[in-house]
DNA sequence: TCTATGTATTGACTTAAGTCAAAGGTTTCT
DNA sequence: AGAAACCTTTGACTTAAGTCAATACATAGA
């Protein structure tokens, strides 16, 4: 993200923001806290959540490292955030121990892109991600519970290390997932355990084993 | 959007891209189209959705005059597009007569990105919206369908022109109404029964009267 | 104004997913 | 290793929302 700027830049962001360590369940800040700046995440990972009347949590994105977060309020409230009248639009929270995160602030931030190009389309380029990311969300959240589900373990099974092997190791515990997939940890365990009846995956822990692919993907059209 | 651009930019968006006008119910892209830039609208409505394997259309977006739509891919996707390898992610309908719209050339507007700050901040600022709004979406999608309802209703009160008198004049169908709350036609038909057997709203085609402000915020809350 | 077409409502039925409460597993720390 | 804390699973029950099919209501066009 930072590629392209001089020393002299670098040295501003780095005089100005602060790098922090979080433990798991830490909170980052709450929808409550005044606005004062975006997040990276270095290490570790982090849940973006909000918490309804009734007490349920829904998880709206896990961030991990390299990819920041709460960026999107710097463009649509200026002049509330210069003034010191924003708060976070939702909560957050580390989900691993040795979480580090380096904070932005904004007044720093918008001198920055003020003069700098690239940043501006590196900002464009991850909300634009963030937009599609939650467009599919959306359109997955009308269907059951175990379409989302087989949604999300083929995702992951394109991004882990272990491909090959037809193994996915849960970055996140499965109380966040359930909140993620829009359901309760009942639901979610039921829909596991009926997958791995029919002898399409194996779950041991935070460990899944990818058994019969097709027909996760059967499942996951809907 | 392009209050910042000089005479010879303006004469460039002009000469190369096309306004059109669409029926109600046309189709302005499907989702199997090359993508070849975004839209502005000029004057009427579209809709943005998809439509799911087992029929079910999901809409994402209303877009209404002077907001633009399929912006995103334009930063995600740039190698793609330029190649002319990249398909629109969703599908989009004209939802009134006489929709005009503008459509802004991807080539066109990466040159114009390039030179001006102002337009890079507008883009930033409708994708944060647009982001916010989906966030709020999803949020609400794993609550009860009624208390989506409420919180729509509500919406369009505030934004309402005649919001005084309580009336709420409806800009989308029923039938577009229900697949944005994530619902079907039926069953939002049943919680506007409910809510006007209560006496909280008077249905009548796409007028809606709202008599009892307090109770459908209760209901908004979940 | 009347008809035709599209749009909206209603009823009877089914099913997915939520609640509550209890038991079973995993981690983690001393 | 053992206990405590936390996380996950299971069972019995309830409820919201979807399906299908029939009917009623609007709106635009002749």
């Amino acid at each position: 993200m930072f590629s392209e700027l001089d020393e002299n830049e670098m040295d501003k962001i780095y005089s100005h923001s602060s790098i922090k360590t979080y433990d798991k369940g830490e909170m980052i800040f709450f929808d409550t806290e005044p606005y004062i700046g975006f997040y990276i995440v270095i290490e570790g990972g982090v849940k973006i959540f909000k918490i309804s009347k009734d007490g349920r949590e829904h998880v709206i994105h896990f961030i991990f490292p390299t990819n920041t977060f709460a960026e999107a309020p710097l463009f649509e409230h200026y002049d509330k955030i210069r003034r010191e009248e924003f708060t976070y639009p939702a909560n957050s929270m580390a989900i691993e121990n040795n979480t580090r995160l380096m904070l932005i602030r904004s007044d720093i931030f918008y001198n920055l892109l003020e003069k700098n190009k690239t940043i501006c389309f590196k900002m464009l380029s991850g909300l634009s991600k963030k937009l599609r990311h939650l467009n599919n969300h959306i359109e997955s959240l009308s269907q059951g519970v175990s379409v989302r589900l087989a949604k999300y373990l083929l995702d992951e099974l394109n991004s882990s290390d272990e491909k090959n092997k037809g193994i996915i190791e849960l970055k996140i515990s499965k109380h966040d997932l359930a909140a993620y997939l829009g359901t309760i940890d009942e639901t979610l365990s039921r829909c596991l355990k009926k997958l791995q009846d029919n002898n399409v995956i194996i779950v041991k822990a935070k460990r899944i084993q990818i058994l019969d692919i097709s027909t996760l993907q059967k499942t996951a059209i809907g």
